[in-house]
DNA sequence: AATGGGATCAACCGCTAGTTA
DNA sequence: CTAACTAGCGGTTGATCCCAT
């Protein structure tokens, strides 16, 4: 790809940086008529002075009809399914914390979210965390930190509300809070509280993968 | 009203896994 | 089997926005 995409970006002097309304227009139009796939040739057969790539990125996380544009606010659970863990956690809105997690299986959690959005938010709020307490990000005081006060912290709010809701709409019910550990395949746990204010926690365990999500805290 | 700093957003880059010829 | 190509991911950065002073 690289040689034949290299050549190709030389031969047609691409375009960088933000998008026009133009150009915008002339890739929504081509994928409406032709779909999605194939960017580098859609990039080329569009007319677009753009890579593959940009045209894919501008797509997925700007012009798809589906992503909702604005920030991330708490309350917006009509997609919910408590079928799966993946489903309940389309309960919340904003991320605490993911652990092992990748951001386009977040993403899939939160319909009309972008990888890209919520690594963007998360990122933000990681980092204003780890500079309240003095620490990198990727220190072990920083993870432990996480784990063993701010989750905990979290999941006693869940606990202690006084109107938890579908508490069993995972698998696991609202239940005291145990230091994360990974779980086999197929195993997991989740706990959902919703609180009159209208924050949402949920802080779930699926897998390999422990997530932590939270709206208006 | 001006400004400086922090927060947020949009886009690019490098890398890798998957697919195809 | 292998090389070429494609799609997708996470990390990073620069621009812009917002808000407190």
């Amino acid at each position: 790809m690289e040689a034949a995409a290299g050549q190709w970006e030389e031969e047609m002097d691409l375009r960088r940086g933000p998008w026009t309304v133009e150009e915008d227009l002339v890739l929504a139009d081509y994928i409406a008529t032709h779909g999605e796939g194939r960017w580098n040739s859609l990039a080329r057969c569009a007319g677009l002075k753009r890579t593959g790539k940009s045209c894919r990125l501008r797509w997925l996380n700007y012009l798809r009809p589906d992503v909702r544009r604005g920030n991330i606010t708490p309350r917006s659970s009509s997609s919910f399914s408590s079928s799966t863990p993946a489903g309940a956690t389309a309960l919340a809105q904003q991320i605490i914390h993911p652990f092992w997690c990748r951001w386009s299986r977040i993403a899939q959690c939160l319909p009309g979210r972008t990888d890209n959005e919520i690594k963007n938010y998360w990122r933000t709020r990681v980092q204003k965390h780890a500079k309240q307490l003095k620490c990198d990000v990727n220190s072990k005081q920083f993870k432990d930190a996480m784990r063993y006060l701010w989750m905990p912290r979290l999941a006693e709010r869940i606990r202690a509300a006084s109107d938890v809701k579908n508490a069993a709409a995972g698998t696991g019910g609202a239940g005291i809070w145990q230091p994360p550990r990974r779980l086999g395949v197929g195993e997991r746990r989740v706990q959902i509280g919703e609180f009159e204010s209208g924050e949402v926690l949920v802080v779930g365990a699926v897998g390999g993968d422990l997530l932590v999500f939270a709206a208006g805290v």
